[in-house]
DNA sequence: TCGTTACTGCAAGTGGATTGCACTTACCAT
DNA sequence: ATGGTAAGTGCAATCCACTTGCAGTAACGA
């Protein structure tokens, strides 16, 4: 079941804009936030609003075909397609602003411990780290 | 040193809303959000605005004094007293919005392994678990 | 006590994100 | 293929956390 077939299944519709915004997310070699996402259909000429590409990633992360990460020393959110990858975390350069995958999660075998320590069901974490790239050290 | 001393040394001044907004958050047995604390200081009777919570929240994380959470599902940032304490995390109830210390970090000896996987040198890092609390199970 | 300058309050401004509503369009049933 | 319905869109207004400008206030060292 590809991406347009997890749409339509949900009773959701594919439409010009969600194409044009899953295109962009598809293309893009790191998260992007929701008004670079924009930026980026001006480039390509696609007519939308930026409440329109709000909307989309909303519908796209209810339906689990994106991921939003919470890089919160930026003060705004980032989307980046979820198809193939697993679950991993990031880290930024404090300088340039660059994002890069950390293929790992160190935290899984953590959560029994937090939950026999808290009493807390564990659901979700976040995990980002920040430093200085190669290019800005 | 104490609070107060740092503050002095440090060529700031020890003012009537920046004791009250120190008091309320060496009372807080949680991490406050600059408008709860607002909240509390108006409960205190203290007069204050809450830009001057906000600029006192500023100042008190330049002098080390304060940590500045991201807790960022909740759109919002929160401080919590450094005196004493030492570097930990939280975790989150998504229902009704407990935040409970945990006193552990396991991403200190995962540095020098991203390190070397992606060449940046790394700074900070933020992690944060949310789940359901005891009561809210 | 006085002068410097950190600090405060009030008002306005920013920027990311959300909401209301009328209009449009995808797409399923006929 | 067509038409009806409900999902989706654009535009404007709004929200909300947070910041900035500035004139007046007050801490505290000289
Ligand atoms: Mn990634
Ligand atoms: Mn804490
Ligand atoms: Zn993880
Ligand atoms: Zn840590």
């Amino acid at each position: 079941m590809d991406v347009n077939d997890e749409i339509r299944a949900s009773g959701k519709r594919m439409t010009r804009t969600r194409r044009a915004v899953l295109s962009v997310l598809e293309q893009s070699q790191y998260p992007l936030s929701p008004t670079e996402l924009y930026a980026q259909l001006k480039k390509h000429k696609v007519a939308i609003d930026l409440v329109t590409v709000y909307r989309n990633l909303v519908t796209l992360k209810e339906l689990g075909l994106v991921t939003q990460l919470e890089l919160h020393q930026e003060g705004q959110v980032r989307y980046e397609m979820r198809e193939g990858r697993q679950h991993h975390h990031h880290i930024r350069c404090k300088s340039c602003g660059r994002i890069v995958d950390l293929l790992l999660c160190p935290l899984k075998k953590l959560t029994a411990v937090i939950e026999k320590e808290t009493r807390f069901v564990v659901g979700d974490h976040s995990l980002e780290f920040s430093g200085w790239c190669p290019r800005c050290q």
